[in-house]
DNA sequence: TATAATATTGTAATCATTACAAAATTGATA
DNA sequence: TATCAATTTTGTAATGATTACAATATTATA
């Protein structure tokens, strides 16, 4: 999905089309997502960006990224290891969670019968598919990338 | 789903099963979990077992919940709110959670046609099914159970 | 340019969870 | 039943992601 990079001037009109004021880093963390599909977590995208921005603080990537995926631009993926990572495509999909290495993949769902039955009233506002598993690299032996302790101690 | 109480040398045979030694504490934690569905926290099942065993300690309540679920015996549900909640009914099901206050509920799913595609040689060992949003007596104006500020900040 | 609104920063909390070692309990065996 | 080893439980001290909050900087506007 997405094949063509956007420029920051592209990615401030989408925040603008959101209503989200277009700063530096507001696009900068935009654009790191929408370029690096590696579902990081807040520390690494903070540790990416303080190369460009060396006055960035790790508060303003916190809210950065609150106001991004409140605004629907961006998606919180839950580890269960007392990490959030993230996801610049709001988009439909399901994401796959190594518990050995720690990664995240984006999965393809083709769910077309998946009705939801009588939630008594409840108002759905987001709906998110998870699957947990061990990847093909750390299935197959392959722990050349230094088997992250289960409890997925990495973020990117 | 399971409407009869199981006592307690029920649960103990179930956990021998699974070859869980079964003593007291982690009794007491699958049969409140059993008959409580309201995906409590670590923090909440402490809090109601320490009535019943003085002595108990959080850590233990910690371990417990690790055995049961490296054994499949429950399930860890995850908040993105820094939090686990954990279900006695490993059995597949979605979860609902109101991001007013805290609550999750169990959704019965219909997923005829639910197919996974192409993962690559990942093995997937668990899929789960997340609902996000706001529940009836929240949507309804409804505070009267507290509004747990957003982030649910409760656990029972 | 002055002013108000908003963004960003830095530091100090918060809080669920884990690490770890000591103490208690259990089960098997002699 | 006494002993010994294995397992469970406990208590305390870390860990680490996230948030609170107040101060500073920046931006937009009058």
């Amino acid at each position: 999905m997405e094949l063509t990079l956007k420029t920051p001037k592209e990615i401030g009109d989408m925040l603008k089309a959101r209503g989200v004021k277009p700063s530096v880093i507001r696009i900068k963390v935009m654009q790191y997502l929408l370029e690096n599909r590696v579902h990081p977590n807040a520390d690494s995208i903070y540790k990416v960006l303080l190369k460009d921005i060396p006055t960035l603080s790790k508060t303003s990537i916190y809210n950065t990224l609150k106001t991004l995926s409140s605004k629907g631009m961006i998606l919180e993926v839950m580890t269960g290891a007392g990490e959030i990572r993230f996801d610049g495509y709001p988009a439909r999909h399901g994401h796959f969670l190594c518990v050995e290495c720690g990664k995240i993949m984006d999965v393809n769902l083709e769910c077309t019968a998946c009705k939801i039955p009588d939630l008594n009233g409840c108002k759905v506002t987001e709906q998110s598919i998870y699957l947990k598993g061990i990847c093909a690299e750390c299935g197959s032996g392959d722990k050349k990338n230094g088997k992250k302790s289960g409890k997925s101690k990495q973020g990117a």
